[in-house]
DNA sequence: TTGTAGGCGTTATCAT
DNA sequence: ATGATAACGCCTACAA
């Protein structure tokens, strides 16, 4: 085994100075060639590589960043990970994740781990309980201490930072549209509660297409179901007791799930009724039929978030000025709605 | 803004020594009663936390792990991580996320970035490339600067450390079985290049199981994909050319793809054509026909990983004793064999 | 009971 | 051209 080796056991080798070895070996004017030249040589052979701890102690700077999601096993956030890891690493930056799994405590106890030292700044999502209990005090907390953080997509007005969302509503709306013009009636719409920020503007985003469209909104043709778990009851019993020819569905399992319940029955689709969901994910490409979908560009918000996350942790002035960006969803047309 | 405070700013305000804060705020039976109350009150007050970095240095443990892994945007992944998630954090590790993305240079700069002090451990997975290759040196230079390693899944005989995989060919083998115990004849293999060590068991197993039936092996029967992309034309011919009655994939991609091809053709699953895939992630249980698939239990592999890792971080002794853990798949069935 | 000093590995400033 | 010193924040053996 032949453990690290530092600056301090290339000076004892060579017989000269730390501080003569950490100079020659950024190649410093201030060294003889020659001295470069040994020291170089023997740090190549043995391998050298600086401590990224002591220099992260030195710096204060650590060249990590945090983040924080809901879950892992959604590819929406896989996807915003990856995003955040293409642009973090280009950077020589390396990615800490922390899954909140839906939970405020453990979305607490994460950020603490974190805050202290070991991150120059966050990437979150909120986790569905923070939002629902509406507390976040650990976001200010951290704010106030000058990390930077940035949210993205599951978001909140209660603090300021910068935020990376797409237009939820709007794609509702399109979504919603899109249903109408092909001449359904009776949409509906599969949703969870509206305490999450995203449902909420996808619930107004559905209400809106309807409104312009002089078509009534009918409540019980809006299903909130639980963001924790799949309620599969809840949706047998809603297509049990709702006859309708469309379904815009929050996410792709709702939608598979859906659709799968209705072919039972015995209706095709998209002849029958259409079906929109959510996310553009593999459910959403290998499904039979595949899906008609929103795409959130996942892997964008995440590049952005990182980009903006970075440039803020590498400026040089204290200015506090906060964006929010909102990307544009796109309707990826496939056969769960009439061509 | 109010920046993290030190235990020099304590000793400052409350005109004590830092040695006396640091042991006031553990507790010391060196303290006095009246300092120790003051120095944790003042500390609690301005929320005082000890910064993991300084304390990384000391210790020469950073209580993080590295985790390499080819990608994320697979639901088999996505499951070991949450699996080493759940554990690393319960012991109080942090887990830095590094995607090789199939590529050999990516694994290596993420494992030297993360090599020098970042962390006290990995776990990973092998990219494609880098089992293409067989060039497995990086991996060898962090076992000899006594970096703790564990493999997990995708493994190598040319590297000594503890790996954790589940037993490829007793899946593909009891797969292969269950579709002969059916009275299917002429069963396919749709997988990756062998180079994988998981496919290279997973043909074994298919083998073995066909051998023992006293069957042929018809290698044209087998279809051999790239790893890296979604060869949709590939399986299209081999559909075109191959007369099959049932169908053994190594992930679920290729699974649900072969179906609706066949279904396409106008056959009737499970009835005319069967069949089986490995992973049992969300496309398995949505897809319609459902999948019957091999289960790998990704995120027990997680939480075995993360285990074998911490218990050999936290070991004090230097003996060198690695072992293998190898878990046994389960076959889940669903729709697509016949029951 | 409290404080001093040295060290973890690196860098930067200021001598020599 | 080279080296000594202090500092980043914390801990701890040893003095006082």
């Amino acid at each position: 085994m032949k453990p690290k080796i530092t600056l301090k056991d290339i000076a004892r080798e060579l017989e000269v100075s730390i501080s003569t070895v950490s100079k020659a070996l950024k190649n410093s004017e201030e060294i003889s060639r020659d001295t470069k030249e040994k020291v170089q040589a023997f740090a190549k052979l043995y391998n050298y590589k600086p401590n990224n701890i002591a220099i992260s102690l030195k710096n204060k700077r650590t060249k990590n960043i945090g983040v924080v999601i809901p879950a892992i096993v959604h590819h929406f956030f896989t996807t915003v990970i990856r995003g955040i890891e293409k642009y973090a690493n280009a950077k020589g930056y390396n990615v800490i994740v922390c899954l909140s799994e839906e939970s405020f405590d453990r979305e607490v106890i994460n950020m603490e781990m974190l805050a202290n030292g070991s991150i120059d700044g966050f990437i979150m999502s909120l986790s569905s309980e923070t939002q629902l209990k509406g507390d976040y005090n650990h976001l200010k907390e951290v704010t106030e201490q000058g990390i930077p953080l940035v949210l993205v997509d599951r978001v909140t007005n209660e603090v300021e930072c910068d935020k990376v969302i797409i237009d939820d509503e709007l794609g509702a709306y399109v979504a919603t549209k899109k249903l109408i013009e092909q001449g359904r009636k009776k949409i509906a719409l599969i949703t969870t509660d509206d305490y999450l920020s995203v449902s909420k503007a996808r619930t107004e985003g559905y209400k809106k297409a309807l409104l312009e469209s002089k078509m009534d909104i009918d409540e019980s043709r809006i299903l909130k179901l639980s963001t924790m778990e799949m309620d599969e009851q809840g949706i047998q019993d809603f297509f049990k007791n709702n006859d309708v020819d469309a379904v815009l569905c929050v996410n792709e399992i709702f939608t598979v799930y859906s659709m799968r319940l209705v072919q039972n029955k015995g209706l095709n689709i998209p002849e029958d009724i259409s079906f929109i969901g959510f996310t553009d994910g593999l459910l959403s490409q290998y499904a039979n039929p595949s899906l008609t979908v929103i795409a959130q560009h996942g892997e964008k918000m995440g590049e952005i978030s990182a980009q903006m996350l970075i440039d803020k942790v590498e400026s040089e002035d204290e200015e506090e000025t906060f964006q929010t960006k909102i990307l544009e969803p796109t309707l990826v047309v496939r056969e769960s709605t009439i061509n």
